[in-house]
RNA sequence: GGUCCCGUAGCCAAGUGGCUAAGGCAAUGGACUGCAACUCCGUGAUCACCGGUUCGAAUCCGGUCGGGACCUCCA
């Protein structure tokens, strides 16, 4: 297993710190607002990094987090006229509508910040204890200037840093590149530490809940690129001066989704919601994997539709396929693949093997409907379609593709011998009305 | 101003030093078919441009043009 590390900048084999099991942590949405389809990709791509690796065999501890203290949720609370829980509580509902919706597994451990709040000020005591922070007026700063690697994970300097740093209105800063651990703040929701009522910043609570949830370094860490600076580089800053490590072994970041080749942007109108796409929810998850993840991929509804369609035609063999073994009774017959399927299955586990390189992967899928496709045409191919079958199902699993096809009921199947009957017959217009049937119930 | 990324056929998209540059969509020719749909077979690019390194480059280096990201909350 081969993936790519933005912490060395280079593809490096996959070795987890404990055999059989992998430790992931996704940084998750602020949940002030319904996600959009940009937000979607990573809940999606590391979805799939899960379900990789328990195909591989490792047990996957996966772990993301809600952002639930925030100055954009209190800001939404007071426009709402009530209070930043309701907020929370509304949007991190609808983040798992979102989530189901788009083929992405919910049964994950998601910390929330209020329920981490004394971890997390016990981690910035241990900061400030260590010589790390400082207070200023109840204002808890990290100082950036004692980590001699700061900037590793986002390549840049300080040096190039503070010549970018604009005026720095915060003077209770010692440097312009210190951040907020703790404020002190008269708007909103506030919570006592030892440094009087505040909020924490934004940086500390994933390195806090990391701690206190998997008691060390874990194997990934995971986000959006928009994540690599300031929020993982000061993550892995909070770390080594916490525990004298980089938290996690491999750093992975997804591409973002643009539209007109700029990336999402409320303020200027381009911003599509995940619970307002008019279009499949297999087709859109088809579409953000049909890029390798680190590239960025551009939305647009001809592309959109393109996918939706590819995922349309995938299905119907799949479910044809389906079918077929059902009418014959031999859905629960167990066969061998033969080679060229064989092979089909082999390219496709290397793809993914290949820092998750699902456009490949997804060409496999092709390549099996090509295949699945050339056996239904032809007689006696059974044991070939059912072994095709199962490979399908690998894929779907892994991808988190869902093609909803269901075993079929005894009306079902008496419609369908009543069809080919009448075709055999040439009794055409009782075949077309008992066609027009067996598409309602989407058996053809 | 600083740092960095990208530019492959009409469209989407792999490939990052070496067989004739994967695959899909669209288009087009053919086959199958009671009709339609579906499906199957065939047909397309020298890789933005210029120069360099190399026996050999889409793949490495330099430059030009074009697009984008970050440096401030942002997946």
């Amino acid at each position: 297993m081969k993936l790519y590390n933005t912490l060395t900048n280079k593809t490096e084999t996959f070795k987890p710190i404990d055999k059989d099991t992998v430790n992931m942590y996704i940084c998750g949405p602020t949940v002030y607002n319904y996600i959009h389809i940009g937000n979607a990709r990573p809940v999606i791509f590391f979805d799939v990094v899960r379900r990789f690796f328990e195909y591989k065999g490792y047990t996957v501890n996966f772990v993301s987090n809600f952002t639930d203290v925030d100055d954009k949720i209190i800001t939404k609370a007071i426009e709402d006229e009530t209070d930043e829980m309701t907020i929370a509580n509304k949007f991190i509902e609808a983040f798992y509508k979102d989530a189901e919706r788009v083929g992405s597994s919910t049964k994950y451990l998601a910390p929330r910040v209020t329920e981490y709040m004394s971890s997390i000020i016990s981690y910035i005591e241990k900061l400030v204890e260590a010589d790390y922070a400082y207070e200023v007026d109840g204002n808890v700063f990290f100082r950036v200037a004692k980590i001699s690697d700061y900037g590793i994970l986002s390549g840049r300097k300080v040096d190039d840093l503070m010549e970018g740093a604009r005026v720095e209105v915060n003077t209770k800063k010692e440097n312009p590149l210190d951040f907020t651990l703790w404020k002190t703040t008269e708007v909103g929701v506030t919570y006592p530490s030892p440094w009087g009522e505040g909020r924490p910043g934004w940086h500390t609570e994933c390195v806090a809940m990391i701690q206190d949830i998997f008691g060390g370094k874990i194997d990934i860490h995971g986000g959006g690129i928009g994540l690599i600076f300031p929020h993982h580089e000061n993550e892995i800053a909070q770390n080594r001066a916490f525990a004298q490590h980089h938290i996690a072994n491999y750093w992975m970041h997804n591409g973002q989704l643009t539209i007109d080749d700029k990336k999402m942007s409320k303020s200027e109108g381009r911003v599509v919601l995940v619970k307002d796409l008019d279009y499949d929810y297999m087709g859109f998850r088809l579409f953000t994997l049909s890029t390798h993840y680190r590239s960025p991929v551009e939305y647009t509804d001809e592309t959109l539709k393109h996918h939706v369609t590819e995922w349309e035609k995938i299905k119907r063999t799949y479910s044809q396929t389906f079918y077929q073994l059902d009418l014959a009774d031999y859905l629960d017959t167990r066969t061998h693949p033969d080679n060229k399927l064989k092979q089909i299955l082999n390219r496709f586990v290397a793809a993914m093997e290949q820092d998750f390189n699902t456009p490949n992967a997804i060409t496999e899928l092709q390549n099996l409907v090509k295949y699945t496709n050339q056996k239904l045409r032809q007689r006696d191919t059974l044991p070939d379609l059912r072994a095709a079958l199962e490979v399908f199902d690998t894929f779907f699993k892994i991808l988190g593709l869902n093609p909803e096809v269901r075993r079929l009921t005894q009306t079902d199947r008496a419609i369908y011998m009543a069809w080919t009957d009448a075709r055999k017959n040439k009794e055409f217009d009782k075949a077309d009305r008992l066609r027009e049937k067996l598409l309602e119930r989407g058996i053809l």
